[in-house]
DNA sequence: GGTTGGCGTAAAAGTTTCGTAAAAACCGTG
DNA sequence: CACGGTTTTTACGAAACTTTTACGCCAACC
């Protein structure tokens, strides 16, 4: 089945090691994103949900303790610490503080792969996020994967619903067609606009919107497309 | 569940080993519970409800990756490996086998009650589901490890079971069919989807599910599968 | 007033995914 | 070593989904 990539982050001041990692995981399916510092890690996982994030203890700029509080603080995404220290306190310190594993350095690459397999298996049941969109008589649950019009549940096929889902990720908000495409087709049919047109044409129909005077789904000529909703602050 | 001890099965042929486990443990206020042999550990888990189980693979009367797999799927109890074999290729196989961590002998024991606090956390929201799920006329009882329609019980193979038992933990949820792969196959097999459409097949006939209108196991096409139950429109 | 470019719709053709049955391989047990 | 239960392989028809192709609409612009 198609499903998209895990997104993993990578906390690590070394630039071999994040070289090494991105390699090993990029080729078993993960998207991945780096960070150099404690704080551009902080940072990147407050703006995005990732997966699972790899946190490095030794980082230059930050107490290896203190970015762990703060990541298991503000984000849902399992940690696990790779370390050099093999330190039995610092191990218990890192767990009690909310880290899932500790992988000390130098691990075996199949070993942390199956730590990293069980920690998104771990962290898949964990994900609890109440996202539910309203918008007019539509309700859209992101967690549930449902999408229903009065009360009565819709089937959309799996671009229908990804398309919607972008939108509701951004309630009110332009998304480009460029945008649109990239995400959901890839890079390489950046130009095909007519897939969006059918899309929306046929997603309208179900979700019963008026192309003329649309309520749920706005065009934006020439731009891309908005999903309406209840307080919605035209700019 | 969290306010009472949280109990622990210990399976380990050395009698030294469950001794320093127990008290160790014991110590920390965990309620213990030992087996001395792979069959028996089996059979306490089946049972009894466990909070956590640790289990030593180096057992005399089974092989280790077997007790771990029946232990996977008999019960919903985390399980740890404790074991002498450092190799890569073990932890590995345990891992995918279902194991949530791999601590190899000798072991600082603060670093395992660590690890155990870990394990106890993930398994938490596990025990937050409901023991039991009612989708129509199914009964599913994830405690007792049964299933029954209209009040008849059911024999379903291991694997049925496994599958069903996966989706009835987060009702109504969709669970993507390489979630699925990964954890009754094995991440090996993430891309045997047929596995998923026989298994389906198969057990839809035993719950009397018709492909066409699912009431129970519904399909979701180039994603996954959810299962059905009663607040279908939840809000 | 005609032309052009972006948009919406419909139906076909093409591709992928699903469901089922039956045979073959596997596996612990008697 | 044969046996019953289970899993895996193999194969194929049916359904669902995506992409192609074609055409009508409207507004802006020359």
């Amino acid at each position: 089945m198609t499903t998209d990539a895990p997104r993993v982050l990578i906390i690590d001041d070394e630039r071999e090691i994040r070289r090494f990692l991105r390699i090993s995981l990029g080729s078993q399916g993960f998207a991945i994103v780096e960070a150099a510092t404690g704080r551009e890690g902080i940072e990147l996982a407050r703006e995005a949900a990732f997966d699972l994030i790899l946190l490095d203890l030794g980082l230059p700029d930050m107490d290896g303790q203190e970015v762990l509080k703060s990541l298991h603080w503000q984000c849902r995404a399992p940690v696990i610490v790779v370390s050099v220290r093999e330190g039995e306190e610092e191990k218990v310190a890192a767990l009690d503080a909310g880290a899932i594993d500790y992988v000390t350095k130098p691990f075996g690459i199949r070993e942390l792969l199956a730590r990293i397999r069980v920690a998104l298996r771990a962290g898949a049941s964990v994900e609890a996020a109440p996202a539910q969109v309203l918008a007019g008589e539509i309700r859209i649950d992101l967690a549930q994967r449902r999408v229903s019009r009065s009360g009565e549940e819709l089937h959309l096929t799996p671009r229908e619903y990804a398309f919607l889902a972008r939108l509701a990720q951004t309630p009110g908000r332009i998304v480009t067609g460029r945008q649109l495409l990239i995400e959901l087709w890839g890079p390489v049919f950046e130009h095909n606009t007519h897939y969006l047109r059918i899309l929306v044409s046929r997603l309208r129909q179900k979700l019963g919107d008026d192309p003329r005077t649309p309520s749920l789904i706005q065009t934006e000529a020439g731009i891309g497309y908005r999903l309406m909703v209840e307080g919605d602050t035209a700019a």
